[in-house]
DNA sequence: TATGAATGAGAGTTCATTCAT
DNA sequence: CATGAATGAACTCTCATTCAT
C-alpha cells in the first residue's frame, strides 16, 4: 500500500541477504531505501520485526514457488525430480534466501528460529508424505535422513560458494556450473531412490 | 608462555563458535576470559585478528584430526568410509567449527575468506586425489560434485540442527541421532561409489 | 534552526581555541554544550569535521571583519594603518583564532592545511595588491617579506603571550599593553613604508 | 651514558618536534627508538618528564648556539646583526624547536610554561641589555616591543611555513628562500635601529 | 505518512602507566 | 638496564530507538 514501506522491505531483503542481520544497520537500510531512518520504526517497530517480516515474505515466495511441486501428481520419482528443479530455480531467483535461513540457524538468533521452523513446515510435510511412501521413520534411510541429504546437497553449493569458488574456476554460480550441479542432484536423487526401493540398505 | 593469551583464545573460540563473530563483543570475550579488555588488543591487535587466529587454530586441529585419514591406505571405499567417520568425529568434538566456517562463507566477511580457503585446501586436495581415481573433472558425477554432496550432507545436520530439531524429536545432536545420521552417510557414500563405478550415470 | 548544533559549535570554538584540537575530547565539548555526545556526530560526522566547521566559521568572521579594510580607499599608508587596527581588533575579539590557525600550521594536521590556506587567501591577496604598489615580488623587501613581518609581529604577541608574560608585568593582554603593542605596530609599518618608498634597501 | 636513553631522546625530539606532544604516543617513540615501551618510563618516569627533558636539551643547544652572540663585542648594530644570523642558523639546524616552544605557548600546556620561560630567560636578558642601550622600557619603541617584533618576524616564517607555502612557490624552507628571508631580517633590523636612534618615533 | 533532532548504551581501540622478572 | 604482560581510563564513533512536529 505504502510506497515507503515497500522500498524499505526491498532494501532490507537485499542487504540482510547479502551481509547478514548483524552487519547491516538500520541506517544502511534507510540509505539504500532512500527513506528517513525513523520511518523504518514507524512501519516495523524494530529492526528485529523488520527482519521477521523479510523472513515471512521470503517464506511466502518460497511456498508459492514450490506449491505447484507440492501438489504435483505422477510417480514418486517424477515428483521428486520436479521438486529438485523447482527448489534450485527458487534459490537461483532468491539468492539471499539460503543465507538468511542459515544465519538464523547458525547464530541461534533465538527469536527467529520458530519463524523459520514454521516457514519450513510445508516443505517438511511434503518430504514426510512423499518419502514416507517408501522410507521408514527411523534408521539410515529414514525420511529425515533422505530429506537432510537432499536439502544439504542443494543448499551447500550456494551457501559455501564463496569459499569453494576455487573448485569451480572462481565462478560457482555461473549458468554452466549451476547446470552441472543440477544434473548431479538429479543423478543423486535417482541413485538414492533406486537404493531405497531395492532395499539396498539392508 | 602467556596464560592470558590462552584464556582469551579459549573464550573467543567458545563464544565466536556459539554466537558468531558479530554477536560477540570484545568485552564479552574479556569477561569470559576474566582478563582486561585491553589485553586482547595487546595480544591480537584487533578483533578481526583474534578471529583469524581462532580460525587458524581450528584448521590446525582440523588438519591434525584428519591427517590420519588423509594418509590412510586400503581400497578407495575403505578410505572414504574412514574419512566420513573421522570428519563426523571431528565435528562432534568441535561443534563450533561448522558455524565458524559457515559464518565466513555466509557474511562474505571478506578478509577471512582466503584463510578458510587455505584451511580447507588439504581436505579438497584429498578429495580430488581420492575421488579422482574414479570420477571425472566435470559433469554430473565430477569430483567437485561428489565432494560437495558429501560435505553438504555431513555439515547440514550440524548447521541446521536448531531449525530441524522437530524432525529429530527436538534432539538432533544426541548420541543416538548422530549415530543414525552417521549410518546414513555411510550408506550414501556406498551407493554413490557403486553408481560411479558402474557408470550408472550414463 | 537547530539549537543543539549552535551550542556544540560555540562550545567547540571555545575549547579548541583555548586548549587545541588534541587536548579537547568530544566528551568535553558535549559536556560544555550540555548535549549528548552522539549529537555531535549526528550534526558533524566526526571530530575532524567539527573542527573544520569551526575553522570555516572563524574565517567567515575574519573575512567579514576585515572586508571593510580590504575595500578601503585612501593613500597606501592610510589603508595599511587601517588594516593593522582592524586586524588587532579582530584578534582581540577572537582570541582563539591565532591559536587555531597556528595549531594547524604547527602540527601539520594535514587535512586542515588547505582550509587554512583558503581562509587566508583574501588576506594575502589584499597584501599582494596593496604592497605590490611599492614593493617587488622578490628580494629582501618583497611583498611576501613585508607581509610576513607584519603578520608575525601582530600574531606573535598573542600566541606567545603566556611565555612572554614576564616582560609585560604578567599581563600581556590587558588593555594598556595591547594599546602599547598597537602603537608599536603603527610605528613599525611607518618606518617600513618609509624605507621601501625611499629605496633605503639599496 | 646509556645507549637506550639517548635513542629515546633522539626519537622523542624528532617526533614531538614534527607532530607535537599530543599527537605522539609513548609507543610511537619506543617504536622509533627501537626500545621497549617500559624503558621510557624507567628512564624518564612519565611522558611529561620526557617532554620536559627534550625541552631542556633544546634550550641547552639554544644557549650554546647563541652564547657567542650574547658575549659578542662591537657596535650595537653589529651585535644585533650577528644575533639575527645566529638565531636563523640555530632554527635551520633545529627545525622542530619553534614548534616545540609554540606548542607549549599555544596549548597552555601548564606544566611546561615555566620551563620555557626559564629557557628563554638568557635570550630576553640579552635583548634587555642590548636594546636597553637605546630604547625605553615602555612605549611604542620599548625594548619588549623591539624584541617581540624581531622574534616574531624570525619565527613566523618557520612556524607558518606550511600554510604560507603558496607565497613561496611551495618551498618556503629551501635555501634560496631562507636566504631571502634572512636578508629581509637584516634590512628590518637596520631600519628599526635607524628609527630608534634618530628618535623617529616622536 | 514522514522527518530532523536527540539520546543511552555500547562498540572497537588506544592511552600512559605499572610491575614482576 | 631491559622487557613482556597487564590494566583502568579515556578515546572516537555507531547503534537501535524515541519523540515532537
Amino acid at each position: 500500500m505504502s510506497e515507503g514501506r515497500d522500498r524499505i522491505l526491498k532494501a532490507a531483503e537485499d542487504l540482510f541477504g547479502t551481509h547478514g542481520f548483524d552487519r547491516i544497520s538500520v541506517r544502511d537500510i534507510a540509505d539504500r531505501a532512500e527513506v528517513n531512518k525513523a520511518l523504518i520504526f514507524y512501519h516495523f517497530n524494530s529492526k528485529d520485526e523488520l527482519f521477521e517480516t523479510v523472513l515471512l515474505n521470503y517464506f511466502e515466495s518460497h511456498t508459492e514457488a514450490l506449491r505447484e511441486s507440492w501438489d504435483a501428481t505422477g510417480t514418486l520419482r517424477e515428483r521428486v525430480h520436479r521438486m529438485i528443479d523447482a527448489y534450485v530455480d527458487f534459490i537461483v531467483n532468491h539468492r539471499s534466501w539460503p543465507k538468511l535461513v542459515q544465519h538464523v540457524a547458525a547464530t541461534e538468533h533465538g527469536e527467529h528460529i520458530p519463524t523459520v521452523q514454521r516457514g519450513l513446515a510445508p516443505m517438511i510435510e511434503w518430504a514426510v508424505q512423499t518419502f514416507g511412501e517408501i522410507a521408514p521413520n527411523e534408521g539410515p534411510t529414514s525420511v529425515r535422513n533422505l530429506f537432510e541429504t537432499v536439502a544439504g546437497s542443494v543448499l551447500h553449493h550456494f551457501t559455501y560458494a564463496s569459499v569453494l569458488a576455487p573448485m569451480w574456476n572462481g565462478e560457482p554460480l555461473n549458468e554452466a556450473h549451476i547446470a552441472e550441479r543440477r544434473a548431479h542432484l538429479h543423478w543423486l536423487v535417482d541413485i538414492m531412490l533406486d537404493a531405497v526401493e531395492s532395499g539396498a540398505h539392508l
